[in-house]
RNA sequence: GCCGCGGUGGCUCAGCAGGUAGAGCGGCUCCUUGGUAAGGAGCAGGCCGAGGGUUCAAAUCCCUCCCGCGGCUCCA
């Protein structure tokens, strides 16, 4: 055999070319080409396909080294810190029947067809993850005929199912670790030393078939890192986000509390009121400048209005209902059919449109128990919702001109959000080509507007497609903020219509929105995001005065008075702490100013600033100091 | 709603092979009059989520319910 049928010809990321023998490994072709990084290789792409270190190259090709830091090389590497869950599982509770075990954004999980895992199980599912890392056990590629693997798998069903997916031609592969076998597409990390830094996250039952309450398997949760620093770092990450949870945050600042005899109705303490009353603030400020008008309608409607809107159809089990002399009520959980009625209370021109009818209303939805979630998930709540009655002309430009407000209002609060497109539902009003049509008008402006968004197909609203906002808490779980949706069919059902230019009647098109959603989520992310350290023209108290000793009290409440008169939210603590603590306990309290008197201020006429989050303090003439911080109010920065 | 885990002073938690409760922080009082992230001392404060059961005796064991937490389903 001459040398040019023995070997075969490699090119690599940066360009260059390898003879390699034929039957080298893709791991050793990768070590001759970077020796030096060949220990951060845990698998590579074989012509852009992902293959094990230990597949041999029998033909020529493109080939690229796979690390933890590629996202593909982070996913192989979560997949195969599954598999090692999977054999501890199976030591543990042999009975189990593994499902599916896929990588996930934060790291992986793997489903088993099994009793509920207690906590005894998972100490030893823990304990023996520990040992096969510490085991080193390689992971090895096999492929077998369906016969075989029929075999190695014939007391799963689930596995057998999954085998019977896999397509004709294409090979059926396992791998085994030690003595236990899984059916996988692959690849793997070499072997189990590269999970030093497996963590479990937690064991729970989940839905098997998508329902709430048909089977379940228990799902184990788990991220995998290459080494224990790596772990735990995350683990630091962690600590910090449920540090800046908003249940913890917002009871410290007294914004918010819940009591068991109303669950998931959340209470506003005076705090927080102040926090909901600025944003309302914000929000109408846009509402007066872009044409908007105010209303208040019942929070009850007879059951009769929402057989008209379609909500006793369509969204009776997540309403609340009241009986009253032998009539039906229902809480409204939108405030759409309020404004609906008063579109429809008189005739209407084409002249009013587009007619924004805005509307601050508590609101009702019956939530499952087990889906509250702090002030992110709850039962009663106000969005800063409006309805826009307007003429299929007037839609793009309305949603165009919504979409830059939702820019406005969102980097004012520096928060990052996504876009997501939601169609068509299963359970819909009117006709699906109206929809096609509606959800067409959205993409157009979408696009036209060059903003980046997700579909979600049949997520829609049950009368309309819909453009979410998403924004994300501190355990990056994504919550529905502001959300845009275009609306035939209560206008119809409803009976609305307007005369128009032609001196015919016409049906409106309806365009519901909300910008930052509900005060509730929008506070709870809001505090996630900042850590508590909320923008100081959102803070319940945004000076503090710190009299030095009893002689400065008199010099300090005059301060405050003439803060109060500057428009600021001041007060004085002169207690009996000493000026170290109270300084403290104000950044504790996220107090965006602390302003100290002592002799040296009144000699002066100055205050000393110290602001949030900084060493040190600054010394202003007061009239200065004064300015900056209404200033900086005024203007809404987000930083003190 | 489903599965698992939890519920002890305002908050965070200890006590739970059964013998009627502890700490720190916070609060109040006193001492200290302090210069930018915790000065000191004392005091008050809890029918241990609710109801039932076992027991001579239950915060502790058992059952039911309520509420919470983590996932799931669902959703702003």
């Amino acid at each position: 055999m001459s040398a040019a049928e023995s070997t075969v010809e490699v090119e690599l990321p940066d360009g260059s070319h390898r003879a390699v023998s034929k039957g080298t490994t893709v791991g050793a072709a990768l070590r001759g080409w970077r020796p030096n990084d060949a220990d951060k290789f845990l698998a590579a792409e074989w012509d852009g396909a992902p293959v094990d270190l230990e597949r041999p190259i029998v033909a020529p090709g493109r080939l690229a080294p796979l690390r933890f830091e590629d996202p593909a090389g982070r996913d192989i590497l979560q997949h195969s810190a599954a598999h090692v869950v999977a054999k501890a599982v199976m030591e543990v509770i042999p009975e189990a029947k593994p499902t599916a075990g896929p990588p996930t954004e934060e790291g992986f999980y793997y489903d088993f067809d099994v009793r509920p895992i207690t906590e005894e199980d998972t100490k030893r599912i823990v304990e023996t993850v520990a040992r096969l890392v510490a085991a080193d056990e390689p992971f090895h590629r096999e492929e077998v005929d369906l016969a075989t693997a029929e075999r190695l798998f014939a007391s799963n069903p689930h596995k057998l199912g999954y085998l019977h997916e896999v397509p004709p031609g294409e090979p059926i592969s396992v791998y085994r670790t030690g003595a236990w076998t899984d059916l996988c597409r692959g690849p793997h990390v070499p072997s189990t030393r590269w999970l030093k830094g497996l963590h479990l996250l937690g064991v729970s039952s989940v839905s098997a078939d998508g329902t709430a309450t048909g089977p379940q398997r228990q799902r184990v949760r788990g991220v995998g890192f290459p080494s224990k620093p790596q772990l735990e770092q995350f683990l630091a990450l962690r600590r910090e986000a449920a540090a800046r949870d908003h249940r913890v945050v917002g009871q410290r600042l007294e914004l918010f509390t819940f009591v068991d005899e109303a669950p998931g109705f959340p209470i506003w303490l005076p705090n927080g009121m102040i926090v909901v009353r600025e944003l309302e603030a914000f929000v109408r400020e846009h509402l007066n400048a872009a044409g908007y008008s105010e209303i208040r309608t019942p929070l009850l409607f007879a059951r009769s209005v929402y057989e008209t809107s379609g909500h006793w159809e369509h969204y009776r089990e997540n309403m609340f209902l009241t009986e009253i002399e032998d009539r039906t009520f229902g809480w409204k959980p939108m405030n759409c059919p309020g404004s609906m009625l008063i579109f429809r209370s008189r005739a209407r021109s084409y002249r009013e449109l587009p007619l924004r009818l805005a509307e601050f209303a508590p609101l009702h939805r019956y939530e499952p128990s087990g889906t509250l979630h702090g002030m992110t998930r709850v039962r009663e709540f106000v969005q800063d919702d409006a309805h826009i009655f307007v003429s299929e002309e007037q839609i793009e430009e309305e949603i165009r001109t919504l979409l830059a407000w939702i820019e406005q209002a969102f980097t004012t609060f520096r928060l990052s959000w996504s876009y997501e497109l939601s169609t068509r539902p299963a359970s819909f009003l009117g006709e699906a080509s109206q929809w096609d049509r509606a959800e067409a008008t959205l993409e157009k402006v979408l696009q036209e507007s060059k903003i980046a968004y997700k579909v979600s197909k049949g997520e829609g609203a049950f009368y309309g497609p819909k453009i979410d906002i998403h924004v994300r808490d501190s355990l990056n779980r994504p919550w529905q903020t502001g959300t845009i949706q275009l609306d035939y069919q209560l206008p119809q059902r409803f009976g609305l219509e307007y005369q128009g230019s032609d001196g015919a009647l016409h049906t409106p098109v309806v365009v519901h929105r909300t910008i930052l959603g509900t005060w509730e989520r929008f506070v709870g992310v809001l505090l996630e995001h900042c850590a508590g350290r909320l923008p100081p023209w959102l803070c319940p108290v945004q000076a503090r005065v710190l009299p030095v000793s009893d002689r400065h009290d008199a010099p300090a409440a005059a301060l405050v008075a003439r803060l109060r008169s500057a428009g600021l939210r001041a007060e004085a603590t002169g207690s009996g702490d000493t000026l170290s603590k109270r300084v403290r306990d104000a950044e504790l309290d996220r107090i965006p100013w602390v302003l100290v008197v002592g002799d040296a201020e009144a000699a002066a006429g100055s205050v000393a600033i110290r602001t949030r989050g900084r060493k040190g303090q600054e010394s202003l003439p007061e009239p200065e100091a004064l300015a900056r911080l209404t200033a900086r109010v005024r203007e809404r920065s987000f930083d003190p």
